[in-house]
RNA sequence: GGGCCCGUGGCUUAGCCAGGAUAUAGCACCGGGCUUCUAACCCGGGGGUCGUGGGUUCAACUCCCACCGGGUCCGCCA
């Protein structure tokens, strides 16, 4: 296991402790944070100064003043610049990040976890395609998945299917009543029945006790009715999985909310939140009180008819996952904030493991939000179609010697990692409004800059190779790389796991996209500076080839753990 | 009406939870760079009352209060 920074992070840790104490002080956090002025930076001076009744210029020097350095340390200097101590890496780290970047290759930079981990993610309804608001949940949960295992959690990654709600039934019955389009794929053909039924529904109310019977039927087990049902939601869910797939999303398992019903988990639950004596009737259905929890509200778990609800089926699969891992995590839009509190609240009341969530805002059109039921919004399946059509002109004007299979390849793979990379660089709190125009705009710093400089890295060592100069496995000296680009790019790939660290702990992906995006530019930059291939001294081209393989490492490596192609030429 | 989230240069955005060094980048704009490893690149420049008003603090984009603007939720939908 090799994980730089965070050792870096230990020993200044370490190091700083010892000075601290030396110089006659005590404190618990050193306040260690990143800066513009150096690798590490810390901020103690300022907490021990009242206490000192010095000024923080002035502890900041007697700390520095008592800090001793072991031998080997990846710390090269400590000093203090005004009330910060400056902490900088020494010659030693540079070059433990690249022989360690060369030793591991695609597994750096992670396995520093451990512990099972269930991440629900999408889990959109099956009565329509996805639509550019649900992948930004498919985006966020895949890249977070992806940290997750990086980072060296077992996670098992869940679509949950809505296969017997309120929605369900009416695609069911729209199915009896519109023509199913069989030439269309099968997610679109059925939001397009169920936008009729919607409309017909509208127009006639009474029509909606078909629907309840339907619903009454599916719960008490009815064989025709769970066939009909079933037929809805696999051809739905058939071509959910199929544009998933496109965008490099994939599913362990999609448990449906029926096997909950069926396995009797339901009851059973229902059984256990009644015995906390919580519920009563209202109006006929079961509600739970959570007041205590802070919820104003009650909360229905079952309707006066009977049937259960989302919530109740939703409280026995976290049941279910909580006895299956340690830690839950489920992904959802804004929309779900409310519920998931009270469904944690409930959890909490039984004694049931509760799930963490990572909390999304909206996407919504110009014109407003979007809905299936009204047949306002903008498929993945169109956006994808339009940004490798987009991406494919760019490929073309670039690259037009080469041949099309070639060129197709690159464009969906850049096309991808472009709505990837777009949707998942921003924070998840922060609602947005999706527009065509910026969507297919490819001349930002964005997935494809950062794909371009995996391709360069990879051209600059096929080149190599090619004129034999290149040896993957050949014994290079990495103290011959000093150039300030250089040492800039190595840092950054050390940072990597403390990258990927953060991003664990705080279920925030975007970070990694921001990071992938400055690898990028630093690789650029040194790219633009040093000459590799010219270079005059023959063990530092050796070296620094040796650089460009680890440049292409990281930068694969970030790329995968984003869900991105890396491609070797584009 | 109440709860939660957001409000940072013309546009998009990092930083905010764990307050401290000239507020981060990109797009657009202006200027420079391809006989040299792919210019989907690099270098430089202009542009910001960090929504508004108070407060706490030696120090506030960051914490607290009020207000304004946008989003979202508020029992038998999911």
């Amino acid at each position: 296991m090799i994980i730089l920074f965070l050792n870096f992070i230990q020993q200044v840790t370490s190091v700083l402790n010892d000075a601290v104490r030396s110089a006659g002080f005590e404190v618990n956090d050193l306040e260690l944070g990143p800066s513009q002025h150096a690798d590490l930076s810390s901020r103690v001076a300022f907490r021990l100064a009242s206490v000192a009744k010095q000024s923080p210029k002035d502890v900041a020097d007697r700390i520095a003043s008592e800090v001793v350095i072991p031998e080997g340390s990846y710390i090269g200097k400590v000093e203090a610049l005004g009330p910060y101590l400056n902490i900088s890496a020494s010659r030693s780290f540079i070059d433990a990040i690249v022989s360690g970047i060369r030793e591991k290759k695609e597994s750096f930079g992670g396995n520093f976890c451990e512990g099972r981990i269930l991440l629900e993610h999408t889990s959109a309804n099956p009565n329509g395609p996805l639509h550019v608001g649900h992948i930004r949940n498919s985006i966020i949960g895949d890249t977070l998945g992806r940290i997750l295992k990086r980072a060296g959690y077992n996670v098992e990654l869940h679509y949950y299917v809505n296969d017997m709600g309120r929605q369900i039934a009416i695609v069911s019955w729209a199915l009896e009543h519109f023509e199913f389009d069989e030439s269309s794929k099968p997610d679109h053909a059925i939001a397009d029945v169920y936008i009729k039924a919607n409309a017909e529904l509208e127009t006639h109310p009474e029509k909606v006790a078909e629907i309840d019977r339907l619903m009454q039927l599916v719960e008490s087990g009815d064989e025709e009715t769970i066939e009909r049902f079933d037929k809805a939601v696999g051809l739905a869910v058939a071509g959910i999985k199929e544009t998933l797939g496109k965008m490099n999303v994939s599913h362990d398992e999609f448990p449906k909310e029926s096997s909950f019903i069926r396995s009797g988990d339901v009851s059973r639950i229902v059984d256990e939140i009644k015995a906390t004596g919580r519920t009563e009737i209202d109006n006929g259905a079961l509600v739970v009180d959570l007041l205590d929890y802070g919820f104003e509200k009650t909360l229905v778990i079952q309707r006066s008819d009977g049937t259960s609800l989302y919530t109740t089926r939703d409280l026995a699969y976290h049941e279910w996952k909580g006895e299956r891992a340690d830690r839950i995590i489920d992904i959802f839009g804004a929309d779900h904030k409310l519920i998931s509190g009270q469904l944690k609240a409930t959890l909490n009341a039984i004694g049931k493991k509760e799930p963490e969530f990572v909390i999304f805002e909206f996407v919504s059109l110009p014109e407003g939000s979007m809905s299936t039921r009204r047949g306002k919004f903008i498929s993945a399946d169109e956006l994808f179609d339009q940004v490798k059509v987009r991406a494919l002109e760019e490929v073309d004007k670039r690259r037009p010697e080469m041949p099309d299979d070639f060129k197709k390849q690159v464009a969906d793979m850049v096309g991808i990692g472009a709505v990837r990379y777009d949707i998942v660089k921003v924070s998840p709190e922060k609602s947005t409004v999706f527009d065509w125009k910026e969507a297919l705009d490819f001349e930002k710093q964005g997935g494809p800059f950062v794909q371009y400089s995996h391709a360069r890295a990879c051209s600059i060592l096929r080149k190599a190779k090619d004129e034999g100069l290149w040896d993957s496995e050949a014994i290079i000296a990495p103290s011959l790389l000093v150039e300030d680009t250089e040492i800039a790019l190595i840092k950054k790939m050390g940072m990597f796991d403390n990258v990927l660290d953060q991003c664990a702990k705080e279920l925030k992906p975007h970070m990694l996209a921001i990071y992938g995006r400055e690898l990028a530019d630093a690789f650029n930059q040194f790219y633009r500076f040093v000459s590799v291939l010219n270079a005059e001294e023959e063990d530092v081209r050796a070296s620094r080839l040796a650089l460009v393989d680890c440049a292409r490492i990281v930068l694969a490596n970030t790329l995968d753990t984003l869900g991105m192609g890396a491609p070797e030429s584009m």
